[in-house]
RNA sequence: GCGCCAGUAGCUCAGUUGGAUAGAGCAACAGCCUUCUAAGCUGUGGGUCGGGGGUUCGAUUCCCUCCUGGCGCGCCA
């Protein structure tokens, strides 16, 4: 049992003893000062209204009934309107350190989820040029997400679906067609819609290359095939240079090919959802929570957009996925209601909530104070590849996951690729190659250094003992920031602790230092380098010996 | 007009799901290099948590209302 498990435990007996009603879980917190000690609790609080006396009262009859000894608490007080602080021996904190060194790459993992799926859905970009900033938005968080749901035990999916059916599609054929045409000598007219990066001209020349019979693109069809094909290995440059990996890719396409789309919307039918109006398919998405309902088969045959998506969840439903957690940018949110009741409408089982969404906000780019919105090759707008040239991948990951989701972002370059101490990507690596510095100046092998014989009572400095908390406190950081589905926990708190980290290097040596401190302080900068390095693992960013 | 998101220090943003005197970085100011990386550290100043109501022991957090900004509201995706 942990320090803290035996704390709460207890309090809750203590709870019962002065005449609470039921068991209790009593919260237990961090002080936001370390000065008021190591743990707090409302629990008296909480009993004072129940119990019909003062909080300070109910405080002191707790401390009163509680058994410090099997709590693991050296001193506690009452302060403020109730909270009772309580403060641990030293030796009892730093030991928490011994499951850190056994745990190793593991610490922070749980199983608390094993054996349940979920599928994470994300950048999922029309193959119709390169990815732009915000998929990279969604890149980083997706792939954050998928790593943090893994660390808790999901078995994760990350899957991307490419929408290479549509309008958009058709627009991209003649936008390569119309840059076709000009190399053989007419006149350039890109179409209404369509795409005018300079990417489409080094398509138009691949085409060229391997079908010299069809210099003006007449067979419309075949020039499609070959720019879908290209911007979808462009795309997957652009992941792998991003260093995302995907484990299932799903094509629009497809869904029509086998039927799926007519199925789901012929099912759709059959369920008495639709009605026809005015000579197009309607679906009856208000009865789902929509505000009004959706058109699926327009009055020239096709279906709209959302049609085939419909189609989609469900087989990520067939596949067995408990959960599926779709990263869309916040543009995208009026779809949400549209798939969902699809799925409702269907009446197959599908849970209410399902899929998840995870929307971010737009993303914008600065430069020397200034907004950057162009990129040479796209034309229109600033790619991944852009930022990952200019400031590296590790800084672009970071910089992505540092904002909550539903927080505009704005990418400041000169900030990311600065190497120095402003720049928090920097900041943090330094930190693990400072610790890893120690062990390597010191010709000691991290692996030689274990909790056997270790006198953790000398860790007594304040920036040692805030260090050891903020240790201690990792997997409940993760888990909490899985629970939420929030990168930007462990982004917030890999700063935090990398300035506990360079707070304590400075006032504090290692090397050197009397055998029985030297050993201890071996064990903790070994457990923070560990730690970090778990952290910048989860948000996909490399973790340097030396830099 | 309706819906979603945001509004916290000069700037960029956190705020542990309702707790103590609201925090960090940058910027400003004052200091610190014979020791494991100064690519660093220490300290100081800085606030009507957009405004106004409400809920309760207690609100930046929950509810209502208004203001400002972004996004969406298509037989586009």
């Amino acid at each position: 049992m942990s320090a803290v498990e035996a704390l709460r435990s207890a309090l809750a007996r203590a709870a019962v003893a002065v005449g609470a009603p039921e068991s209790v879980a009593p919260v237990l917190e961090r002080p936001r000062d370390p000065a008021h000690g190591d743990w707090a609790t409302n629990l008296a609080m909480t009993l004072a209204k129940p119990l019909g006396k003062k909080p300070r009262e109910v405080a002191d009859a707790l401390i009163a009934a509680l058994d410090l000894t099997a709590a693991g608490v050296a001193e506690a007080t009452v302060a403020g309107p109730g909270f009772i602080n309580f403060r641990l021996s030293t030796a009892d904190l730093a030991s928490g350190l011994a499951q850190v060194l056994a745990a190793g790459s593991a610490w922070g993992t749980s199983s608390a989820n094993a054996g349940k799926t979920v599928v994470v859905e994300f950048v999922s970009a029309n193959p119709t040029g390169p990815l732009h900033v915000g998929h990279g938005r969604q890149a980083a968080l997706g792939d954050a997400i998928s790593s943090l749901l893994g660390s808790q035990g999901w078995t994760v999916t990350r899957e991307f679906y490419y929408n290479d059916g549509g309008v958009q599609i058709a627009n991209l054929a003649l936008s390569v067609q119309a840059r076709l045409r000009e190399r053989a000598g007419d006149p350039l007219v890109i179409p209404e819609g369509g795409y005018h990066g300079d990417y489409i001209r080094e398509i138009a020349a691949t085409y060229v290359a391997e079908c010299p019979n069809d210099p003006r693109g007449n067979d419309l069809e075949a020039v499609r095939a070959v720019a879908v094909r290209e911007l979808r290995k462009e795309q997957d440059l652009d992941l792998k240079a991003f260093g995302v990996r995907f484990d299932v890719y799903s094509l629009e396409s497809a869904l029509y090919t086998d039927g799926r789309v007519q199925r789901t919307v012929d099912a759709l039918v059959a369920a008495g959802q639709t009605f026809a109006d005015d000579g197009a398919l309607y679906l009856r998405t208000t009865a789902f929570g929509d505000d009004k309902d959706r058109v699926m088969r327009k009055r020239d045959g096709t279906f709209t957009y959302f049609v085939p998506d419909v189609a989609y969840h469900v087989t990520k439903f067939e596949r067995g996925f408990t959960r599926a957690i779709n990263v869309q940018g916040a543009d995208h949110h009026g779809t949400t209601a549209r798939v969902r009741a699809g799925l409702q409408a269907l009446g197959i089982g599908v849970p209410l909530g399902y899929p998840e969404y995870v929307l971010h906000q737009m993303v914008t780019v600065v430069r020397g104070g200034e907004e950057v919105k162009i990129s040479k090759r796209a034309g229109s707008y600033v790619t991944v590849r852009d930022l990952i040239d200019e400031v590296g991948r590790d800084a672009v990951r970071y910089f992505f996951l540092m904002r909550k989701g539903d927080s505009q972002l704005v990418f400041d370059v000169d900030l990311a690729r600065s190497q120095s101490e402003e720049n928090p990507v920097y900041y943090i690596q330094m930190a693990h190659a400072r610790l890893s510095g120690i062990f390597r100046v010191g010709d000691v092998d991290p692996a030689e250094i274990t909790a056997e014989g270790i006198d953790w009572a000398v860790l007594v400095e304040p920036a040692e003992r805030e260090l050891v908390k903020a240790i201690l406190d990792w997997p409940v950081l993760v888990a909490g920031a899985a629970e939420a589905v929030e990168p930007h926990r462990v982004a917030n708190w890999l700063l935090e602790t990398a300035r506990l980290v360079h707070t304590w290097y400075h006032k504090h040596h290692v090397l050197g230092e009397a055998p029985p401190v030297m050993r201890a302080r071996l064990a903790l900068a070994k457990a923070a380098r560990i730690t970090i390095a778990n952290g910048l693992g989860l948000l996909g960013i490399t973790a340097p010996e030396r830099m």
